[in-house]
RNA sequence: CGGGGCGUGGCGCAGCCUGGUAGCGCGCCUGCUUUGGGAGCAGGAGGCCGCCGGUUCGAAUCCGGCCGCCCCGACCA
């Protein structure tokens, strides 16, 4: 590709809106421009190199046995009413009428469709297991884009889904993308770590989340140094260490006036924030009123709690009123005679004895608060919220935290769908079952955008060679004054090109800083420069854009191994 | 949705406070020179100052409303 023809611009300024390398990168080389909020296009580079992150995705779930095919972007709106989900998902899906007042809706993902496909071909064990999987665009209304590429609202997702006969089955198909996903971002030169995540919307037995460690990572990540325990915070398991064989002492009040929070009650006390008991409350979106509790020194895990709670429809704080309706009082309460509300302990909280909590009277609290004394918990369950220096659960060892940004996810759905939607197949033994799914995801753009942010320096991008859209960079020098230089350049890139293989040609009319540093910055692995000087030392000059190592090179031997690939 | 910031030529910005009819750098076009690290000289093109309304003799500038974009938070396969 001659760059004096190719549809782009280099920048010399950051653009202003652009905070993250990748998006400064990508927007400066000329790969992506921004249309709207979260809406980008990707010009011939970026497309190029979203089509070699796509064809290294497709050569991995080939190699699983996955069959490629492509689901339509606009569904009827009752499919989604089928799995219940066109209520369940909120304005982050686009909906619209087409012209016959028809209730359509935007693709956000599609279990329905495979679903809906299964029922229509799957009849028999005999055709399962099967793994399918398209590249498709998706459109989800966030409520925030942020980071360039990294959380936008349109983008093309590689989604695949696993249909099998059985949860052992489904085992199986999940391993095997939990393989494909380690070697797909491997040769994208991407370092993740596979956390346990949080289910969702989704439903299911299991997920993981393979996340890229980055200071603007949305997600935070419980990490254990030795590698034994990895889990996004939303889900991480806080340890619970062995009873200290404290003995109960008898609850009694203690006035504790203006300590309404952890802080000044310990203070006003003189314990440690982890003797006393935190009571958080939240009401359900059903209306149901639930009171957590946690030891003084976690905050509650929202996320865990509503797991627990099986809270529908999320958790809002509560309000004042409600709280004092369950005989709870704000800054001093505890479960201690509360009423119509669900208890949740924490099942730390519930290993520590001699809790100050409160005593549901403002200005007061209770000293040797213990469960289930003192109070009746429904539910005894780790909702604590994991803490940098907390021990591994696996192997006691201090976490740290991290912020991560997720480039894959991979979940067990289970029956959810065939289930709502109607599929079965006839096993063996002529009993009917409802295929059991999986469904596995990776976005393109923002894989792009992560494979910047872990390959560039201060001159621009570095692409790997896995997915740089050209493997190499031609630069011809002061061709216009030196016939031999037109004509070893352009012999050069004719004959490349005429072997199959496409490269870079700056056949530009620009100064040699101006052709170096937009090189540099477009970041294909090798920089070819032909030159006066170059031809006078014996040929090529042959720079390593990663390692900048140079060395001059006799033109037929580069033209060899460009043309070999 | 809450908080903060920003909207002036393709990009980056100044001008706004204290109203008087728009400027700088880069880029772009033409010519000459230059040619291994974002060249020089000369000439030139290009702006509904986000939009609507108001105040005023006069608005990029002051006032009101709206729209858009970025960041933090809430939210989130």
């Amino acid at each position: 590709m001659r760059l004096s023809r190719l549809f782009f611009t280099t920048l010399r300024d950051d653009p202003a809106d652009a905070d993250m390398a990748s998006h400064r990168l990508l927007v400066r080389a000329g790969y992506v421009r921004q249309l709207g909020s979260g809406i980008y296009s990707l010009l011939p580079l970026g497309f190029r190199v979203q089509q070699r992150i796509e064809q290294v995705i497709r050569e991995e779930l080939d190699a699983i046995g996955g069959q490629e095919m492509e689901m339509p972007v606009v569904h009827p709106a009752d499919l989604w009413r089928q799995s219940g989900r066109y209520d369940k998902i909120g304005p982050e899906m686009a909906r619209f009428k087409d012209r016959g007042e028809r209730d359509m809706v935007l693709a956000m993902t599609h279990e329905e469709v495979v679903a809906d496909l299964v029922r229509d071909i799957v009849n028999s064990y005999r055709q399962l297991p099967i793994i399918v999987y398209h590249f498709q665009t998706k459109f989800r209304d966030e409520p925030r884009a942020r980071g360039g590429l990294i959380r936008v609202r349109e983008f093309v997702m590689k989604d695949s889904y696993s249909v099998d006969a059985d949860e052992a089955g489904l085992d199986r198909s999940y391993q095997l993308h939990y393989e494909a996903y380690r070697r797909i971002f491997e040769r994208l030169g991407l370092a993740t770590v596979a956390v346990g995540s949080d289910v969702g919307i989704m439903g299911g037995s299991g997920a993981h989340e393979f996340m890229v460690v980055n200071p603007h990572g949305e997600d935070t990540l419980v990490l254990c140094p030795s590698g034994d325990y990895a889990a996004n915070q939303q889900v991480a398991r806080v340890a619970v260490p062995p009873p200290t064989g404290e003995e109960p002492l008898a609850a009694e009040e203690v006035a504790t006036p203006g300590t309404e929070t952890i802080a000044t009650l310990a203070a006003f006390l003189d314990v440690p924030a982890s003797r006393t008991a935190k009571a958080a409350f939240f009401v359900t979106g059903d209306g149901r009123l639930v009171t957590a509790v946690v030891r003084g020194d976690f905050e509650v895990n929202e996320t865990k709690l509503s797991n627990a709670a099986k809270a529908v429809g999320g958790l809002r704080p509560a309000t004042a009123e409600e709280i004092r309706a369950a005989g709870m009082e704000p800054g001093y309460g505890s479960p201690v005679g509360a009423h119509d509300t669900l208890v949740v302990l924490d099942a730390l909280a519930a290993a520590s004895p001699n809790l100050v909590g409160g005593a549901n009277r403002p200005g007061f609290h209770l000293r040797n608060l213990n469960a289930p004394r003192d109070f009746s918990p429904d539910l005894t369950v780790d909702i604590a919220n994991a803490r940098a220096g907390d021990p591994c659960p696996e192997c006691g060892a201090p976490v740290t935290l991290a912020q991560g940004i997720e480039v894959g996810n991979i979940f067990k759905l289970g029956t959810d769908f065939t289930r709502a939607l109607g599929a079965t197949y006839l096993a063996e033994d002529g009993s009917r079952h409802h295929p059991v799914m999986g469904s596995y995801g990776i976005g393109l753009g923002r894989n792009m955008a992560c494979i910047v942010e872990a390959h560039h320096d201060e001159k621009g991008i570095v692409w790997p060679a896995s997915v740089a859209p050209y493997p190499a960079h031609l630069v011809a020098i002061g061709a216009n004054r030196d016939p031999a230089v037109a004509e070893a350049a352009e012999g050069l890139y004719k004959r490349v090109t005429d072997s199959g293989v496409e490269i870079l040609y700056d056949d530009r009319d620009e100064s040699p800083g101006v052709k170096f540093t937009d090189a540099e910055l477009l970041g294909m692995p090798m920089i070819v420069t032909v030159s006066p000087r170059s031809l006078a030392a014996g040929g090529a000059e042959v720079t390593d854009r990663a390692s900048g190592d140079r060395s001059v090179r006799p033109l037929a031997e580069v033209e060899a191994e460009l043309a070999g690939g």
